[in-house]
Order: C-alpha cells, then sequence, then structure tokens
DNA sequence: CAAACGATTAAACACATACTCAATCGTTTG
DNA sequence: CAAACGATTGAGTATGTGTTTAATCGTTTG
C-alpha cells in the first residue's frame, strides 16, 4: 500500500472544488433551494431573492454551463429547474446537515 | 400549501453556502482528501500540494474555526484530521460525483 | 409592425479570497 | 540556554466573484 496514495491529483481536486462552488453562495443556495423543488422563471426567483433580474440570470449562465440546471422556454419566459438527483442530493445533505446543527 | 414554502431564509442559506464553500478551493480539497483518511501535519501537506506552510496553516485556520478539522500537537508537529462522519461523507459524495462523470 | 415584457449580456465596480514573504511563537534538543 | 525546527500570524498583493446599471435580444400581443 503506496504511504500518498490518498491525496487528489490537481486535476480531479479542481473539478471538485467547481462542483461545490455551486453551493457557495447566499443567492445561488436560495435559488437552488426552490429550483431543486419546483421549476421557475428568472423574474420570481429575483423578487424572492431580493436582487435583481440579471444577478439570477447570470448566476443560471453559470449554472447551465455546468450542466447543474435545466432550461424550458415558454413563451417570453425562462423556466429553470434541477434535475440531476446526484447534484440535488448533494446539495440537500447540506442542507441537512446545517439545519441539524 | 404555501406557494413559497421551499426558499432557504438568507440566515441558514448562508450558513449553507458557507459549509460548501470549505470544498470550494483545490488546494483545500486536495489537503482534505488527505486528512479525511489520516491524520497529517503541515508540513506534509505543503510538500504533497506543492504551496508554502503558510498557506496551508491559513487553511487551517479558517477549517478549525469552522470545527471541520481537529488539531492535535505532537511536540513540534500539528498533526491535522477530519472527524465530524456528516462532513466526511459530504465530501466523499462530491468527490464521487466527479470521478463517475 | 410597434410596443411591451422577460431574459440576456457587457461593462464597471466593490469586495472576498488565496497566496507568498517575513517575522514571531512554541517546543525540542544540543 | 541557545539553536533548530515546525507552525502560526500579519502585511501586502494578485486574482476571482457577485452585483448593478444600461443596452440589447427574443417572444408575444395590441
Amino acid at each position: 500500500m503506496e504511504k500518498n496514495s490518498y491525496i487528489l491529483d490537481e486535476h480531479t481536486a479542481a473539478h471538485v472544488a467547481e462542483l461545490f462552488s455551486v453551493f457557495s453562495d447566499t443567492s445561488r443556495v436560495r435559488i437552488l433551494s426552490v429550483i431543486v423543488e419546483q421549476e421557475m422563471n428568472i423574474q420570481a426567483l429575483a423578487k424572492q431573492i431580493g436582487v435583481t433580474e440579471s444577478a439570477v440570470s447570470h448566476h443560471m449562465r453559470g449554472l447551465r454551463q455546468m450542466h447543474i440546471v435545466q432550461a424550458r422556454r415558454d413563451g417570453k419566459e425562462v423556466h429553470y429547474s434541477v434535475v440531476d438527483p446526484h447534484i440535488i442530493a448533494l446539495f440537500k445533505q447540506g442542507v441537512e446537515h446545517v439545519k441539524n446543527g
């Protein structure tokens, strides 16, 4: 058994960090807490969170690029949701940890 | 059933974001990938990761303050490790998600 | 087809974060 | 008790990130 067999290589570690970064901002956490349960459009999210639609849209671009959210256009509105069950599970596990002390 | 019952309040969301921030940096992820499995001192970690001891120590201060790591002094050396099983599980779940595509 | 509306984008800014260097602390050991 | 060694801290810096404002895009509707 190698002595240093555990450490993650830089490349993998960077990806892990990138994944967790998704959940490392208060606004994004609030956005996700909603669209993990039900899809919602930019405007409604902006109103609930208390930031501009622009800010939400910026977050959504990042989340889209990371394949965390799915967009569905319906007329003028674009509805976002989270589909990947692994992502949902990871997020909820973090939330539960906080809620249970 | 309330329409907006899902959204996390700002305070809770901030704590969730803070928790996930622990895993949102490449160096910290590499540090944790080691001390989740075995305790290790600053110098050895610095060597493995390729940063200064100072940098590792700075990370450890943050991790200590968040109660993520435990320090054990042994002579001149301070050995760090992760003990909370919820934290370990959360971290490993993120790593697995990355490793399995 | 023009006005309205929701979403997106770009630019600019404020703030946070990770790092190194240098100085200092705490412990051991010659 | 002084030198050595590992760890910590503070200062300074460079880079990254979240936000807003203003302009523009895409779709619907009067």
